[in-house]
DNA sequence: TTGTAGGCGTTATCAG
DNA sequence: CTGATAACGCCTACAA
């Protein structure tokens, strides 16, 4: 299996190489009967162009890759087939560069970036820091966040505030008086706990007039375990919460299980509300916040193409949310009502 | 932001660009002195080799290919994630080609295969046909099989048989005989259902005596809610089973999810077992078999890094399943076990 | 141990 | 409209 070159196909088709590159291209500049020719040639002999000498001639290589944190696993699997579907039959190949640790962040954070030299690039859930941000907005090629922002970078996400004020809305509207907030970073290697979230479900219960509590508002990992385990947390309270809103849908699934392991029923002693919705919610008919991970990909991935064709300055996009109202809801219990 | 050549490194050096590229490549023909002020000029300088040149010239592009269907989530998450790992600091990049098509798949299955030419390939979870088998065994470029097979393929998988030999087991000790087994594709693609899960459940009540019956034996989508029909449709049986087997955690979940709310208690009326030991199945305490999914793709990442030493043959290997006890299996019922 | 030159397969520029 | 030819940046003989 011998590899045929452009010269090979001009050579059988009877033309020079660059009416084959022309033809390869999509150049009008090319007598019909011609192109065919060459298009005949090109199938019979099985040609395939060396992508790595016309990425080294035209300086593009056609490959885009996405930085992802690993961890969120759920998050990213979507978000992921988003970006495979915005760029299937593009053209663009996706090179993925998984991120699990601090060491591994700072390398595709910082410019030179590594191994594949890629047209473009999309971070997801990794907020750059100031520094980082600027390099990256001189680059010379582009840069798209996803479900995360930085100054003058482009971004595709959601309000984070605003589902958590539909969450807590939710709640109140149920009688609930008593609300917990058991969050967790979206960005692992944030410096400062998720601030979007906290605000949304402040804000909401402030405009009801209900008082928040430092005792409400724990921040911990994004797993079944941390989820079970802040439960206790919350039980173990005075005056423990009649409904908990989770940052994710593992820690609320998690508490979830926990609860009636105890013997407490969802929702009849206890509400909980989930985050993501993903299949997960779906399973155990948990109440949780639609995030539409494939469809932030997919917009994301789509800004990062219009950039590529010179369609910039990039426009931010924000994709709505949407609460979705299961089982794990109800009505506080009578005891707890008189007392919240 | 001018880029940085192999030659300007060198002028800056005061070397040939001979020395630097032999100091790049790691060889032990430099001075050290030489390796030194070369090194240092890199350095300064921010140079990074431009890839494509690399690749054009050495005939080695460093990236991998890892072909994913991108249905069964949790599952392509995690193997991805153990891929990454093993080619972390290998210097190879992966290239993701999510298939969620069958023009995808074979296009990606077919050899001259798509847009970045690869050193090698991964293919999960999807079996190629014994004509594109020969095409990949005559490639220039090595594929590694993950959680599939082919003739003279290096493949690493689990042995699904077995694992399925070990579940009917652990529900045969608990006293049930009226096993179920509701299964699904690993290869959303196959020709035939997968016949590896359903020949261990068969042998393993073979072994006891037990008798088979078609009734019991349901293929159907991998998804929570295919998970619930399955089991509506096992218990409007005549005879219904007291235990029931899946083929995936989600449709175990789903399924399990449906028995509750049917007022039905899980283990007590009914026993529920999933499979792949997904976080699924850690959050509501499912009874699974463990599939390392994680070390199956590094197992293969790096069986596929070895062939590219130049190390073959591979020789394939499997992984062990282990059964994983949580709270959703018991004895059956009394009744139940006087019928069967 | 080091410098020099040729060519990897394309595309793009320039004459024709 | 088409054909020759010069880069693109790097690696690697080969010569020094």
């Amino acid at each position: 299996m011998v590899r045929i070159r452009i010269q090979d196909v001009a050579r059988e088709a009877g033309v020079g190489v660059g009416t084959v590159s022309r033809v390869l291209s999509g150049s009008p500049r090319v007598a019909a009967a011609t192109r065919q020719r060459v298009l005949a040639t090109i199938e019979r002999l099985g040609y395939a162009p060396v992508l790595a000498a016309r990425a080294l001639r035209t300086g593009r290589t056609h490959v885009l890759r996405a930085v992802v944190p690993l961890f969120q696993r759920h998050f990213y699997a979507e978000v992921l087939r988003g970006i495979e579907r915005a760029l299937a039959g593009s053209g663009y190949s996706l090179a993925v560069a998984g991120v699990e640790e601090r060491r591994e962040r700072d390398h595709w954070l910082r410019l030179p970036g590594g191994r594949t030299r890629a047209d473009g690039q999309l971070i997801v859930s990794l907020t750059p820091s100031a520094g980082e941000a600027r390099q990256l907005r001189t680059a010379p090629w582009p840069t798209v966040l996803v479900d995360a922002t930085a100054e003058g970078l482009p971004s595709v996400g959601v309000d984070h505030a605003a589902a958590a004020r539909q969450v807590v809305a939710h709640l109140l509207r149920l009688g609930h008086t008593r609300i917990a907030l058991v969050d967790c970073p979206a960005d692992p290697f944030a410096l400062h706990p998720p601030a979007a979230r906290r605000e949304g479900y402040r804000a909401a219960l402030a405009t009801a007039g209900v008082p928040t509590s430092p005792a409400y508002e724990l921040v911990t990992a994004c797993s079944a375990l941390a989820g079970a385990t802040a439960l206790e947390r919350l039980l173990a309270l005075p005056t423990p919460p009649s409904a908990i809103c989770f940052g994710s849908d593992v820690q609320a699934v998690g508490a979830l299980h926990a609860a009636r392991g105890r013997g407490l029923r969802v929702p009849g002693d206890l509400s909980i509300v989930g985050y993501g919705d993903t299949e997960l919610a779906e399973c155990v008919g948990l109440t949780t916040v639609h995030i539409p991970m494939r469809e932030l990909g997919e917009r994301a991935a789509t800004l990062l193409l219009r950039a590529l064709d010179g369609d910039t300055p990039l426009t931010p996009c924000e994709l709505p949310v949407a609460l979705v109202v299961r089982a794990s809801c109800g009505a506080p219990p009578v005891d707890a009502g008189s007392r919240g």
